[in-house]
DNA sequence: TTAAATTCCAACGCTTTGGTTGGATAATAC
DNA sequence: GTATTATCCAACCAAAGCGTTGGAATTTAA
C-alpha cells in the first residue's frame, strides 16, 4: 500500500480514505480494469463473423494493459472468494449466448460448447501475458519487440479462426 | 515457510537446513515439478500424429497436480529472473524441434510456427487451471465434477485437432 | 557406553506490511 | 475575515514473515 500510493503521488492516507483497505482497492481496480477491456471491446472489436480479429482485439487490449491479466491470475491464486462474481457470471453469460446464437446461425461452427469456446479464445489471447516467462522459453523473444507482438497477434487470430470459423 | 513445515511435519530448522532459504526451495519443487510433467508425458502422451491426445496428456497431469500451475503463475508474478531458465529454455527447444519436424513430414499442419503452437497447446492445456475462478464464471461449473471435468479434456483434445492436425 | 550426529522446540531479531493517529498545512466555503 | 474541509507528513502499532540460535532430546556410530 505505500508502494503504491508513492506511485501514485499520494500518501498513505489518502488512499485509505479513498479505498477502504486493500482488498476494497483491488475490488475497484479490477472492475474497473474489467469494465474498459468490454468497452475497448465494443468500440474496436468486430462481429463474431470475424472470430479472428475479435480475439486479435482481446490480443491488443491485454498487450497495452498487462495489468489486467496480472490482477485477473492474482485473484485465482488468493484463497478468497473471486471479486463481484456475480456480475462477472451474468457478463460471461451474455457472451456465451451470443456465441451460441452465433453457432446455430451457422456464422460459427458449432464443434464446441459456447461456453468453453468462449473460455478458450479469452486464453488464446491472455495466455501470452500470463507467463511471460514461458513464452520467452519456448519462442526464444520476450515479445517486446514489435514485430514478435504482431507475429504472436497474428497467431492468436489464426488459431481463433481455426478453432471457431465455419470451415464446411 | 512456517506454514510448509508444519504441513510437512516437521520443523522450520528442518526446512532451512535442507533447501537454504525459501528462493532455493521453490526452485527445488519447481524443477522437480516440471521433470515429473515432463516424465508423465513420456510415459503416458502418445506421438504428434495423435495432437489431441498429447494435448490431453498435459492436460490430465495439471488437473491431477494443480500446484505446478500455481508455481508458474507465481513465478510470472513475481519481478525476479525465472529460476532455471537455460535448461528450461533448451527442453522447450527440443519439444518445438520435434514439432517442427512433424510438421515437415506432414505429421502436424504448418499453418502456425512451431514454437507458437507448442506455446498455445501448452497454454490450451494449463489455462482452465490458471483462472479457476474465469473457468467457473464462463462455464458455470466449477470443474471439481468428473463430467465437467472430461467435459473440458475432451474439449482441450478437439480444440488441439483444430490447431494443429493436418486438415488437407 | 560414550561420542557424535540429527532432530525438535521455543524463543528471538529483524524487516515488511496493513492500517491508524495526531497534528501541521494548504485549499475552499461562508 | 473565519470555519471547514482536504491533504500531507511522520510517527506509531500490531501482526506476519524470513531466517537464526541455543540448547534439550533422540538417534546413530565408535
Amino acid at each position: 500500500m505505500a508502494r503504491i500510493a508513492s506511485l501514485a503521488g499520494i500518501n498513505k492516507e489518502r488512499l485509505y480514505n479513498y479505498f477502504g483497505d486493500k482488498r476494497r482497492l483491488f475490488e475497484t481496480v479490477l472492475i474497473e480494469e474489467l469494465e474498459k477491456l468490454a468497452i475497448s471491446l465494443g468500440v474496436n472489436a468486430p462481429g463474431l463473423e470475424n472470430i479472428g480479429e475479435y480475439t486479435g482485439c482481446i490480443f491488443d487490449y491485454h498487450a497495452e494493459h498487462p495489468q489486467l491479466v496480472r490482477l485477473l491470475l492474482w485473484e485465482g491464486l488468493a484463497e478468497g472468494p473471486a471479486v463481484n462474481e456475480a456480475a462477472r457470471t451474468a457478463h460471461y453469460q451474455r457472451t456465451v449466448a451470443m456465441f451460441a446464437e452465433a453457432q446455430r446461425d451457422g456464422t460459427l461452427n458449432d464443434d464446441l460448447d459456447p461456453a468453453k469456446l468462449v473460455f478458450l479464445l479469452i486464453g488464446l489471447a491472455a495466455w501470452w501475458f500470463a507467463v511471460p516467462q514461458l513464452s520467452r522459453m519456448v519462442t526464444g523473444s520476450d515479445g517486446s519487440a514489435s514485430t514478435e507482438r504482431s507475429l504472436r497477434r497474428a497467431c492468436v487470430v489464426s488459431a481463433a479462426q481455426h478453432l471457431a470459423s465455419r470451415h464446411p
